[in-house]
DNA sequence: GAAATAAGCAACCAAATCGTTGCACATCGC
DNA sequence: GCGATGTGCAACGATTTGGTTGCTTATTTC
């Protein structure tokens, strides 16, 4: 891994247009333990995934459409089963967007605080 | 600014439990465009943070609370006023956490890099 | 003190979200 | 082929969400 990363266009969340879809996917707890399931147990089926989780296997499988149209996740067809796995690119274009309000933040705070001084 | 920085335990989300909220609460585009706006022009009254929205004025109260509830703003009352402004540390509990699982799934992909080459 | 401005409160509405159940379809293993 | 397993699809229901309007209350300002 190289210091200095550009991080590429794709993966961009440009505006609050782009980052406020991905961050809803995120703003779920069933949804947030699937993807720490996918990330620690590696690629999964709907009902792998589903075993032992609180809600049924349905339910799971909305929460996966979610994911999936915020682009977090993609699946392939495999024999009769359907096996889900993260997609890494839309993780990066939300941390891109939280790195890009950080830094407006802190600008904005820094120039508060020299107003305040001045 | 250090060039080494340890996040604090009370900016931390420690668990889906605590960042579900959190990214929910970020997760739509009027509250996204109000925390630009809070960032870029300042605190602001209700009014002010309405002017040229969309939405009523109400609306934007309702968004408020909500950003308010996650701890990403607070407010003050002042004369017949309420001024809002940023509140910095839930921002980074957010940004922790998905450095959190940014880790994770780096790690996830590489072990499974790892198996397909072994 | 009266008008204007800023905000708070409550009721209501439409649509989205999160979950369920029931059933159909596909595929694997014997 | 047939039962078991894994998924897909559809309908339904409860709750939450995002928005509105109307009215009241508080504070300035002239």
């Amino acid at each position: 891994m190289s210091p200095v990363e550009i991080t590429p266009r794709h993966v961009r969340a440009r505006d609050a247009r782009d980052a406020a879809p991905l961050f809803a996917a995120l703003g779920d707890e069933t949804r947030l333990a699937l993807l720490g399931r996918l990330s620690s147990g590696g690629p999964g089926s709907i009902a792998h995934l589903a075993h032992g989780s609180k809600v049924s296997r349905q339910a799971i499988t909305k929460h996966l459409e979610v994911l999936s149209f915020a682009g977090l996740v993609t699946s392939e067809k495999q024999g009769r089963e359907r096996v889900w796995k993260l997609a890494p690119e839309r993780l990066a274009a939300a941390h891109a967007y939280l790195d890009h309000i950080s830094r407006q933040w802190d600008d904005a705070l820094e120039r508060l605080k020299t107003f305040v001084e001045e």
